[in-house]
DNA sequence: GTGTTCACG
DNA sequence: GACGTACGTGAACACC
């Protein structure tokens, strides 16, 4: 054989590839409705391959349908595979295609299965010392890594070593057959010897070094049923080696010579491009075809990024767009700044489209280019300012049109654009929201960015933040952009938000959605933006009179813990403590986690500290306060707004799956309650002079939707009498009197309550009580016998959520569960876990969406002056003039407890709870 | 950029 | 019998 001329041979695993690819990307289709995803996936991976990696040869390789020479060996081999499905089965054909396009060997052979031909060609090119990846992310294909095979996983861009095979089955690659010999595979139907997975499999490999050996010996296994087994189905287990055993010596034609690397035929690879409209992937291989990408490949109206936008730096130009926006009553917006924080940025430049491909910038704060050397230039403007419309008169300009009732403003995100606005004294409206279309859509299933979302729908790739404004140290803020660059970027976000919102807006309708946006995400927009605009006061003293006692209790604990350890070392490294605590002091307990580094979780030194070991206990108390002090009082202090002297969190609207809003910038949603010590940090909240803060929250709403929602007729009573849940919970499953209750048994049920919340598990209960699982497993036992409701509902939830892929609230809102039909069963639980908790979650925070809507005009209408400041999932805090507590008050829990009408009636009731104080801490 | 830890509901 | 576990978040830090 001639040594092939190239020294690394990627052999890619074309149809393990297609599969995974199907799943994993969401669907998609050309204009002609042929799906495409799994081709577009393996298209890119290709082309990632191509450009990341240093392969010089190339093959990919395919199954063969029909019988292989396992059928002969065991007829029943992968005789439970489902059909593959109805839109997957036309792109087995088309990355066939993919593969010839980017002129690269296809190869298959009857009879023999893909991962058979790859064992042959790895072996064939080790021989010859050449470097071999195989390019796969199938377990069955782990066998053959050794010094020179490795494999690679291409959706996780994971390189797949002896380490990593060990970790997956417990034993090196070579005894891997062996391992999958006795655990079996159901996917593939090998049958493996009953009772014995990979675990247990690869204890006993590695006990009695190999299968044969196991079995010889198997009468000196102690365990009764285990022996029997193995003894019962040795040939069972012989007939799975063989099974699992990859043929590398296959009689292939073609020889690895063929296999060096060719560079594509540009009109071969066009062609394909443009068959399937992969337009971002033309795009991106412009440069490799040698031209510009064809004309006829340029829909009608020019995709973004080909169309011609706008620079606009006169009254008389913006003045057109005004009148053309006008005209339409449709227009996309977008505003650019210097700052993520609306609250704090200031506005450069705002960009406008009317119809898709039509954009324009009209940049207001640009600076002059900054100067070349570097030097210091504190204006930034070496070169004088670019000629742009004064900012009043644009302001002027826009207000009538931002504010027209007759012309809808559409945003990605357009909390923030409205929030620029407001600081400019426009009021923004009416609005849509493109991220909200998205998240009212398809929550669950994706990511709402605008990045995604042009991807998804658009199938384009946005010109990133980066490319036009640098990133690291040599990021330059928006008004440093010179003034092309803007308006390439700029131009394009507004044109793709206009084009997003043809697409998702219709969605709407035909998914039944419509009430949901229309009636708690769209008017929630406005809501938010005001109380983020308001921010709340934070007193800057309390703050650091705390970092600083902190800081000398930190500096102690630190000196004595090091003393403790006998030498100084990093307290906040998990790996550093581990060592000392397991390693050089030998505590007992020590458990390596996945990633091989010890745990050393507040409950794992509990635990040690329980035994009376003073240096896990030190370590505890050092987090609590390092914890603290950099997270809240040293970070809070620098969030305070110069000019407001508040701080102003921003609320993401779009990222929990459930419908919960989530806050960043600070996040305020998190502030510590639950230890004395945490607590204080509440008092440097506070209200302005002649205010308090008043505090209003959902008692127990999780846990009475959950009554409500599973049908459980006597917790709907429990909360109708108004008595203690949790003790009424025990009473019923314990049958114990409330009377005299021992305070465990009431924390017991309170648990159990918590648990059924979550989708409940033995192990998470027995976790949370740090009881035994086998008693966990008891008192579920109990409560589902007393409350049969609740496990109905469970199933009923699964089995919904297998069905449609996504499970609703009592409101409508459709949240997408995308793993519950994973093949993993650890993942799956734990979307079946979600798909429970989902419509109690989402219910809750449906409810407390509509109330917040509602809170602003009935203080209005009541003549009242409170502002809503801050909303913590079932608590919304506010601020309140002295003299006004007692009604807004009663106005406030009024809407709070009646926030499920008229849309829907409970059969509990909803008790909203109020406090208030001079401070967060003592008005909750 | 990822994993661990810990703050909240 | 094994998978690896309670649901939903965000931030700081260490470490690669």
């Amino acid at each position: 054989m001639t040594t092939p001329p190239y020294k690394h041979l990627y052999l890619v695993d074309g149809s393990g590839y297609i599969f995974r690819a199907y799943f994993a990307i969401p669907p998609r289709s050309t204009a002609d409705g042929r799906p495409v995803n799994a081709t577009f996936g393996f298209t890119n991976m290709l082309i990632k391959l191509l450009r990341d990696s240093d392969a010089d040869g190339i093959a990919v390789i395919f199954d063969k349908s029909g019988k292989t020479f396992r059928n002969e060996i065991y007829p029943e081999y992968k005789a439970h595979r489902p059909e593959a499905p109805e839109d997957l089965v036309p792109q087995f054909a088309a990355i066939r295609e993919a593969t010839k396009a980017f002129n690269l060997p296809c190869i298959e052979m009857e009879g023999y299965e893909a991962d058979d031909l790859i064992a042959t060609y790895a072996r064939q090119a080790k021989e010859a010392g050449i470097e071999v990846t195989v390019v796969s992310s199938d377990k069955d294909l782990m066998q053959l890594v050794d010094g020179g095979i490795a494999m690679l996983d291409p959706m996780k861009d994971k390189t797949i070593g002896p380490d990593e095979v060990m970790e997956k089955f417990g034993v090196a690659p070579e005894k891997v057959i062996d391992v999958q010999a006795l655990a079996g595979d159901s996917t593939d139907n090998v049958p493996g010897v009953p009772g014995i997975g990979i675990k247990t499999a690869a204890q006993l490999i590695n006990e009695y070094g190999d299968l044969e050996s196991l079995l010889e010996r198997a009468g000196e296994i102690k365990q009764n049923k285990r022996r029997e087994k193995l003894i019962e189905n040795a040939e069972l287990a012989r007939v799975s080696k063989k099974l699992v055993t990859l043929e590398r010596y296959a009689p292939v034609t073609e020889g690895i010579e063929g296999f060096a690397l060719r560079q594509p035929e540009p009109e071969t690879l066009r062609a394909f491009l443009e068959l399937y409209e992969f337009r971002s992937l033309l795009r991106r291989l412009s440069d490799q075809l040698g031209d510009e990408v064809p004309a006829e490949a340029t829909p009608v109206p020019a995709a973004p990024g080909e169309a011609n936008y706008e620079l606009v730096q006169d009254l008389a130009a913006l003045e057109r767009w005004v009148a053309a926006a006008q005209k339409r009553g449709v227009l996309a917006v977008d505003t650019e700044t210097t700052s993520l924080d609306a609250v704090a940025a200031e506005l450069v430049g705002v960009s406008l489209s009317t119809e898709a491909g039509k954009a324009c910038y009209v940049p207001l704060a640009h600076k002059g280019d900054a100067p070349a050397d570097g030097g210091l230039d504190l204006e930034g403007g070496g070169a004088e300012a670019p000629k742009q419309i004064p900012l009043d008169q644009a302001i002027a300009a826009l207000k009538p049109l931002l504010e027209d009732p007759g012309v809808l403003k559409v945003g990605q995100n357009i909390k923030y654009d409205m929030l620029i606005f407001a600081r400019q004294g426009i009021d923004v409206a009416p609005i849509d929201d493109t991220m909200l279309l998205s998240y009212v859509v398809e929550g669950g299933l994706h990511g709402h960015g605008m990045d995604d979302l042009a991807q998804i729908h658009l199938d384009y790739q946005t010109i990133k933040f980066k490319d036009v404004a640098g990133s690291g140290k040599n990021q330059v803020t928006f008004d440093h952009v010179p003034l092309e660059k803007a308006l390439d970027y700029a131009a394009e976000d507004a044109d793709i938000t206009l084009r997003l919102h043809q697409v998702l807006k219709p969605r709407l309708v035909a998914d039944r959605l419509t009430t949901v946006y229309e009636t708690i995400e769209r008017p929630l927009v406005p809501v938010l933006a005001a109380m983020e605009l308001t921010g709340i006061k934070v007193d800057r003293d309390t703050l650091r009179r705390m970092s600083n006692d902190f800081a000398t209790r930190i500096g102690e604990l630190e000196v004595a813990i090091h003393k403790l350890a006998g030498r100084p070392f990093t307290i906040g490294s998990p790996k550093q403590l581990g060592e000392i605590l397991f390693d050089e002091m030998s505590l007992p307990g020590g458990k390596k986690g996945k990633s091989g580094a010890y745990a050393t979780g507040a409950d794992i030194l509990q635990g040690l500290a329980a035994q009376g070991h003073d240096l896990p206990a030190r370590v505890l108390d050092w987090r609590q306060l390092a914890k603290l002090k950099s997270t809240y009082t040293d970070a809070l202090q620098t969030q305070i707004n110069e000019e407001t002297g508040r701080v102003h969190t921003s609320y993401s609207q779009a990222v929990a799956s459930t419908g919960r809003l989530s806050s960043n910038d600070p996040n305020l949603q998190n502030i510590p309650i639950r230890t004395e010590e945490g607590r204080k940090i509440r008092t440097a909240f506070v209200a302005e002079k002649g205010h308090v803060l008043l505090s209003v929250d959902y008692s127990q709403i999780e846990l009475r939707l959950t009554a409500e929602i599973a049908e459980v007729e006597a917790l709907k009573q429990a909360f109708h009498d108004g008595q203690d849940i949790h003790a009424i919970t025990a009473a019923q499953v314990f049958g114990i009197p409330v009377e005299g209750m021992d305070p465990m048994t009431r924390r017991k049920a309170k648990a159990i309550n918590f648990g059924i919340i979550y989708g409940i598990s033995a192990f998470g209960l027995a976790q949370n009580l740090g009881i035994p699982q086998g008693e966990a497993r008891d008192y579920i036992a109990a409560y589902f016998e007393r409350y049969p409701g609740i496990r109905g509902y469970m199933d009923r939830t699964k089995a919904l959520a297998g069905e449609q892929g996504f499970v609703t609230t009592l409101f409508g809102r459709k949240i997408h569960v995308p793993g519950i039909k994973d093949k993993n069963p650890a993942r799956r639980s734990f979307s079946e876990r979600a798909a429970i908790n989902a419509p109690i979650q989402g219910t809750a925070a449906d409810i407390i969406k509509r109330a917040m809507i509602r809170v602003p005009p009935a203080l209005d209408k009541a003549g009242l002056k409170a502002r809503m400041l801050l909303q913590v999932h079932d608590e919304l805090l506010f601020e309140v003039p002295e003299g006004e507590v007692e009604e807004t008050s009663a106005v406030v829990r009024e809407v709070m407890e009646n926030a499920c009408a008229p849309a829907l009636e409970l059969s509990v009731p909803l008790v909203a709870d109020a406090g208030t104080g001079a401070n967060w801490a003592e008005a909750h």
